[in-house]
RNA sequence: GGCCCUAUCGUCUAGUGGUAGGACAACGCCCUUUCACGGCGUAAACAGGGGUUCAAUUCCCCUUGGGGCUACCA
């Protein structure tokens, strides 16, 4: 049989760390398997879901790579199907409506918990007729109680084995606002079942939710799918993930430079390795080695750091083609037009960014070379005088470069043969610090690579000009 | 409170009935004109108590800690 998972998002806020991760554990779960992975959006709450919030989810999954394989279910386009399931429920008495105010069961459940019983509601309305409750229904919209037998539930989770409920504590939970409203637990058990969803991989917060939809699939009479209930992602508090990172839209990841393929790496990692040691993986490498079976029982902390990390290793595998076509959106215009010193700048601090944000601080001075003092240029106890003379001898040495080229093997040596003699300092300081206009900056010899002959003279020639104006 | 899940370095984790390994972070050294990168190294963990056993981090129980649920949210 075909495996089909879901991801599942009520479109309540932006698409967060959290929610792809569950999203990547059941892409995963089906590209291992060979089988289908497809997106429903479950937006019944008609208060707190919003379009945007959609848009938001299905175009940062598109940008993972993680978009649906299938058509996008909506659950707001499902409304007659979840009336007519209710309808059959009701005329099998599996449901009935209740009437009782927010006010009642609230008085009700404080008796119930101050004598020391569990609070669940009393089924008081069960008792209603069918006539008394139509007579009810044109004065107060009500809302569709599932009548819970007692027993004891026991499903295999994939991850964490046997679980076993009581369904007695539950007590008959509400599963519609009305014929039109249907909530959670029962919309998405008609889903499941409709879509053909074999395999339910969702958060541990819905562990307990398992067997109250195990119920309703019994008194419907549909299959109940597998199902693995993934740890949760705590905060670096070690208490659940805060608001902070939970508001964090993957825009704000995708804006700050994170790569796709870091972002998943990280979180996969997060409750999940492969069987060797290895941790930076390809996106095909994961699927390959993925396997639900090993996906750790405990919650794992959020870790930003390792993030960073995982962010400059897929940076350093990306060949610099591929990245140029990453960074455009992260440089002016005008940079990302002039490809051929792009490239090399690229090729300059590929090995030192951290996300795609850092290139701009890090190399932004090849493009335009900012203002600096000239007391930068002097390397420890050295002068400005001596320094502008070593910057002149350098200047003519690379003046005199006839390689094609720049700086040819002839001119580096005899560049580092000047440093050796005259102090490396002395020398490679003030000249990278001419070139690059910064404190700390990849060495002269890559500069003047990246930056070519002539606007390398250029620059050396505004440096000593600084020194002379100086004295 | 009740129900359920869970427990190895600060963090992510490996692991086995008999020296607890890796990665991130930290620190140190090396490389080096600077900042990074890189290389080498240091520190750092089996929550506690009972069992079972010649032997328990590993198996069992209890406690404790952490988490989730306990909605007319999902």
């Amino acid at each position: 049989m075909e495996v089909r998972v879901r991801f599942a998002p009520s479109p309540t806020g932006f698409l967060h760390i959290g929610g792809v991760r569950t999203a990547l554990f059941n892409w995963l779960f089906a590209r291992h398997e060979g089988g289908k992975f497809i997106v429903r959006i479950e937006d019944t709450d008609k208060q707190r879901s919003e379009k945007r919030f959609e848009e938001d989810v299905l175009k940062n999954l598109e940008w993972l790579g993680l978009a649906s394989d299938e058509p996008i279910v909506r659950q707001s386009e499902r409304l007659d199907i979840y009336e007519r399931t209710l309808k059959k429920l009701f005329e099998e008495k599996r449901v009935y409506f209740c009437f009782c105010s927010t006010e009642e069961l609230e008085a009700e459940y404080e008796a119930q918990l101050s004598q020391g019983l569990v609070p669940k509601y009393s089924g008081k309305c069960r008792a209603l007729s069918p006539a008394a409750a139509a007579e009810k229904l044109r004065a107060n919209p009500g809302v569709v109680r599932f009548k819970m037998a007692e027993k004891t539930v026991a499903f295999t989770d994939m991850i964490r084995g046997k679980v076993e409920f009581n369904t007695g504590l539950f007590g008959d939970i509400i599963i519609a606002k009305g014929m039109r409203e249907p909530l959670y637990n029962f919309a998405s058990v008609v889903d499941d079942a409709d879509m053909g969803i074999t395999h339910v991989i969702r958060g541990e917060e819905h562990l307990s939710n398992t067997p109250k939809q195990m119920m309703l699939q019994e008194a419907l009479g549909l299959p109940t799918p597998r199902y693995a209930h993934l740890p949760l992602i705590l905060g670096p508090d070690k208490k659940k993930l805060s608001k902070r990172f939970l508001t964090n839209s993957i825009n704000d990841y995708r804006s700050q430079g994170y790569l796709p393929s870091a972002l998943l790496n990280f979180l996969v990692l997060l409750g999940w390795h492969p069987t060797d040691n290895r941790e930076v993986l390809t996106v095909p490498e994961m699927v390959e080695a993925f396997s639900i079976k090993r996906v750790q029982k405990a919650g794992a902390i959020y870790n930003p750091e390792k993030l960073d990390w995982m962010n400059s290793m897929h940076i350093r595998a990306m060949d610099e083609k591929a990245l140029a076509e990453h960074l455009a959106s992260f440089v002016p215009e005008h940079w990302a037009g002039d490809r051929e010193r792009l490239t090399r700048a690229i090729a300059l601090v590929k090995d030192r960014m951290k996300n795609l944000a850092d290139f701009r601080k890090e190399v932004g001075f090849i493009f335009e070379l900012a203002d600096y003092k000239p007391s930068m240029l002097v390397w420890k106890q050295a002068t400005s005088e001596k320094t502008a003379e070593r910057l002149e001898h350098a200047r003519a040495l690379l003046a005199g470069d006839k390689g094609s080229a720049f700086p040819s093997e002839g001119t580096e040596a005899a560049l580092m043969q000047y440093a050796n003699e005259e102090g490396r300092g002395d020398v490679l300081w003030p000249l990278r610090v001419a070139l690059s206009g910064q404190e700390a900056s990849p060495g002269p010899v890559e500069l003047l690579r990246v930056l070519g002959k002539r606007e390398s003279d250029t620059r050396i020639g505004e440096a000593i000009g600084k020194l002379r104006t100086e004295l």
